[in-house]
RNA sequence: GUGGCUGUAGCUCAGUUGGUUAGAGCGCUGGUUUGUGGUACCGGAGGCCGGGGGUUCAAAUCCCCUCAGCCACCCCA
């Protein structure tokens, strides 16, 4: 047989999987809209210059991984890679920078054109949220919160470690790149020869490598932590004292970095710690300065997204199982009081009804069998006389007859 | 982009130093007297051995190329 493949890298949800996935979204959702996020759904399709103007010509996002192509007519379109350059855009677009609430939230296709592997795939899904204003350390913690209530309504919240850091803002960073950068070329022999590249290209992803040697050098490293404006580090202090206070837990890595470059301050990562490769499942960061970057007003912003797929990676077998009924009638003549019966039965989410035909008695039986059925309604020619229904629970083995018209009630009684 | 591992039935996998019509378990399907599933027993269907080329009297098996999947690096959620 031909192999039909789904393009590289992307994959069919169905199964299990999908109930999964809604699952994650649903508790993302909800916790979104009990704290008054507003849900914003963009399009797949970006006009290119909006990454490109964001995340930084040096990031492999950009420079490699993006999906782009040229439409009918002429415009530069993108599959977007990632969530927040966008809702920047329609936060401009659709004159939303004046509103009082600016949070919002979303959840939907990411692409990149990357080589697949565990946890890694060209589409994949991301819920994310954005909190737009001031730059005010409550929204840093907020955000926190959030994440910290989304990953406990999982169960996977014990399983990971927050690690957070501060960026500073451009100055300071800038300040720190070029003694960093100093540090690195004395060093040269010692780096990797990966690291040795990224000295002039982009230094702060040195340091976050997994190469031994470079990570013998870390511990005399300078951290940008010692190269903060006074404000910068307050912000950075008044943060993390706030969320001790709040006993969430949390480690500082000063060598936590954000790829992209838009971000700015508080940089902070849900890792997974049994894992080493594609162990980050939410992060997040702030990112002053993007909403002007893109022409809108000069609003501070910060948010995080989170990796559907990863989160499932480490998320414990959940059971989705749903009670079946199964119902067929004895003979064909039945077929319409059969089907006059399914009709008028009242939907209750618990139970998912399964009509079943073709072949005999026994055969629907066995059908009913296959389907994983907790017990069947049979519509048999004596008991439809009596205006009855046959009702046999495949648990038990027990079978009795129930009058047709309180089928609903009958079944309420078996939860 | 670089590297490693793996491709045999719907699924999980056997297949000897190259040697008859390529096997098993599970699943699917038919039956074991016509209004009773699961268990048991008996039968059946289903394979360009990922694809292409080569070596050989002979290739699932050896060699080359290629594609796909998984995994690691890189990067990132």
């Amino acid at each position: 047989m031909q192999k039909l493949n789904s393009v590289k890298g992307t994959k069919d949800i169905f199964g299990k999987t999908v109930l999964e996935h809604d699952h994650v979204v649903k508790t993302f959702e909800d916790i979104c809209v009990f704290n008054n996020f507003k849900k914003i759904s963009t399009p797949i399709l970006e006009h290119e210059n909006i990454f490109i103007k964001t995340l930084g010509v040096s990031s492999d996002i950009i420079s490699k991984e993006m999906y782009n192509f040229k439409d009918q007519g002429g415009d530069y379109l993108v599959l977007r890679p990632e969530g927040t350059a966008a809702i920047v855009r329609a936060l401009i677009t659709n004159s939303m920078q004046e509103d009082i609430n600016k949070n919002f939230f979303y959840h939907g296709p990411m692409f990149r054109r990357e080589k697949p592997q565990s946890g890694r795939l060209r589409q994949f899904h991301q819920v994310g949220l954005e909190v737009f204003g001031d730059r005010n350390f409550l929204d840093d913690v907020r955000i926190i919160i959030l994440a910290e209530n989304f990953l406990s309504t999982l169960n996977i919240r014990n399983k990971l470690k927050l690690q957070i850091n501060t960026l500073g803002d451009s100055k300071s960073r800038k300040r720190y790149i070029i003694e960093l950068q100093k540090f690195l070329k004395n060093n040269y022999s010692k780096l990797s020869i990966d690291s040795r590249k990224k000295i002039e290209t982009n230094p702060l992803r040195i340091l976050d490598s997994k190469d031994e040697n470079d990570r013998n050098l870390f511990s005399s490293l300078p951290q940008i932590i010692d190269f903060l404006d006074s404000n910068s580090r307050d912000f950075f202090l008044e943060t993390t004292k706030m969320l001790t206070s709040l006993d969430i837990k949390f480690d500082i890595n000063p060598f936590l970095v954000r790829g992209l470059d838009y971000y700015n301050h508080t940089a902070f990562e849900y890792i997974f710690s049994e894992s080493k490769s594609q162990n980050a499942v939410l992060a997040g960061g702030r990112y002053d300065g993007l909403v002007k970057s893109l022409g809108g007003k000069d609003l501070c912003g910060i948010g995080w997204a989170a990796g559907i797929e990863r989160i499932l990676m480490i998320m414990d077998n959940m059971d989705f199982s749903q009670k079946i009924i199964g119902m067929f009638s004895t003979s064909d003549s039945l077929k319409t009081q059969l089907l006059k019966t399914y009709n008028s039965l009242k939907l209750n989410e618990n139970i998912s009804f399964n009509l079943i035909d073709g072949g005999n008695f026994k055969k629907k039986m066995s059908k009913a069998n296959k389907l994983n059925c907790y017990g069947c309604l049979i519509l048999g020619e004596d008991e439809w006389k009596e205006k009855k229904i046959i009702w046999k629970n495949f648990q038990t083995g027990n079978q009795e007859n129930i009058p047709i018209n309180s089928i609903d009630k009958f079944l309420e009684k078996i939860y």
